[in-house]
DNA sequence: CATTACTTTCTGAAATTACTGAAAGTTAAA
DNA sequence: TTTAACTTTCAGTAATTTCAGAAAGTAATG
């Protein structure tokens, strides 16, 4: 069964955009693949439907696991392996920003916490040092918001997501509430 | 006038990460280099610190600049360019990140609206339109709340930053107060 | 235990991307 | 102008990444 012409461009899209997102074209068109198929599929299904080898989609489904953005499912009496987006739309993008910040922030800032333990020996250093010193701030309020994210409720991170430009009101709001709680 | 083990270990991190971050060796090299070093550098101080051809710096500039990651510098009497980096740290992950935003997310975004605009013909392409549908909604989100916080002011911005885990109950007592506002 | 139905791993080839060094281009001063 | 000091472009090469297809692995069934 093949996939319709808006379908496919879909999925071709998401092959084009797959690099930039953090993995290749093959593991971008499978990704969107599963999301837009109503039913599992097994690895066959995908290379028919994507026209690439068997093997390929093995190192994809590995690669997706990986993530944690496909799940497997089983069919009673059949061997085949079936899988499935694992989780909605929200899991799936949470997924990926986690991943991301793994790959793309924690080693730098555990190289620069290493980093700035050390005294500069020379002017150069410490010109270099201030400035990883800000790098580090930036990173550390970045992993920290992120991970305050994930605490909200669904509810709440919605609210949130609706405030808009009311954003910097609730703050001064904030502020003036609660002026009294700093010191 | 080369650079401590310190900053190079530091310059060559941000090579290898280069390409996580969207750039490639080469360019997070040169970005990093940049950021570190307190005075402005030439073209050929560049090649020679990173030991890379003069040719390969000069594509490299040019790809930082339209990044807006670094400024061009000119020295009375001097016909040399000099690069520097364009702002602060802040400034600098502002634009990696609004670039981004504009290679990851803007296009695929584009793609859904055309695609929702069709009506779904099957019964397959009514389950891709709903999914679809989702991706689009939380790209939508993602990018008026991107461009929610770039209109902060900075003190906002940190006071944000600060709230950590008390951004949920800010939503909440918010909430409370301005109930009567909803119909 | 052998067969069948499947999945994973691996190798070399193809495609893509990055880089060098040389040539061409630009601009300022002589 | 011409020359000198610099920058950019580009063709070819090197390095890296991706992929197909074959071989090896695994596990259920008879």
């Amino acid at each position: 069964m093949s996939l319709s012409e808006k379908n496919l461009a879909f999925v071709m899209h998401c092959g084009e955009m797959g690099s930039r997102w953090g993995f290749n074209r093959t593991i971008g068109q499978m990704c969107g693949l599963l999301i837009i198929t109503k039913s599992p599929m097994t690895a066959n299904e995908i290379a028919d439907a994507l026209s690439i080898s068997r093997g390929n989609v093995s190192m994809g489904i590995k690669e997706l696991q990986s993530w944690q953005l496909i799940r497997v499912q089983h069919i009673p009496g059949d061997r085949k392996e079936y899988y499935a987006p694992a989780g909605d739309i929200w899991d799936m993008a949470n997924r990926v920003f986690e991943e991301r910040k793994k790959r793309e922030i924690d080693p730098t800032l555990s190289l620069l916490r290493d980093n700035l333990l050390d005294e500069a020996v020379n002017e150069d250093e410490l010109y270099a040092q201030k400035q990883m010193g800000e790098i580090h701030n930036l990173l550390e309020a970045v992993t920290k918001w992120s991970s305050e994210l994930q605490r909200l409720t669904p509810e709440q991170l919605n609210k949130l997501m609706k405030l808009g430009s009311g954003i910097g009101k609730v703050i001064d709001l904030k502020d003036k509430i609660f002026k009294k709680d700093k010191e």
